[in-house]
DNA sequence: CTACCGGGCTGGAGCAGCTTCAGGTCAAGC
DNA sequence: GCTTGACCTGAAGCTGCTCCAGCCCGGTAG
């Protein structure tokens, strides 16, 4: 698989992925004799991960740390797998303040309704 | 009230609200004859909002625009309005992301166990 | 009355995490 | 054989904070 049908289909942008690769965030990527690079199905699972992480909010000295320890094999399972955990109650964080946000914004909404049906007191 | 409550209280961080002001995405904030900022209750929950908005995704862009309709006062009520409906499918986006996370986190998880108790397959 | 401390102020530098750009290679279709 | 499109690199640029040096001010402890 080349690098823009990666993108598309992991939902980072091919800068990014360069960028990721250069940054250590995945393993080294083989190359062609063009110079192109080639995608394993398994990179791709990876850059997949690596995407709705980013996209849920880890920060990047945890993917790093992540990374490094994926790039360690199956010695690190245990510790890949407490992130994993970690990252699952920063989602439950998240999907709170999601739900206090959607709250505010009902409230808001309902006030500015009441300004535009008639000057309120 | 001043930054350092204002800051506890909304959830930004002081140097955020200054930078804020600076940026125009909050109206000008009342000064004491000392300098110092003193802050209303309408500014705290402008600022509130502000958070919660960038919190949850909304853009710089999007923020200003939104702080722009604000200082343009009851005219924009409307506009204001859409801006929130919109940020509300925004966060239904969201949420699905964080759902679609939860679910690959879980796989994973799962992955790592069957790995971790006797060598897979 | 002076010394100090916490909290505020400013302007400007620094940083993360991409994103864009200039300038070039290669493969394939017409 | 020429254009088109996808890929390559190294470096610069951008956003949205974040941190810092250096200063002022009001209150209180000695």
């Amino acid at each position: 698989m080349k690098i823009g049908e990666v993108a598309a289909r992991c939902g980072l942008s091919i800068d990014t992925i360069r960028y990721y690769e250069r940054a250590g965030l995945c393993p080294a990527i083989a190359r062609g004799a063009d110079g192109q690079r080639y995608f394993t199905p398994e990179n791709l699972d990876w850059l997949t991960l690596l995407a709705s992480l980013r996209d849920t909010g880890m920060p990047m000295r945890e993917r790093t740390r992540f990374a490094a320890l994926y790039r360690a094999g199956d010695e690190s399972v245990a510790e890949r797998k407490e992130i994993l955990l970690a990252h699952g109650t920063a989602l439950e964080a998240q999907a709170a303040r999601l739900a206090r946000c959607k709250a505010l914004l009902a409230h808001k909404i309902a006030r500015y309704d009441s300004i535009l049906s008639g000057e309120r007191p």
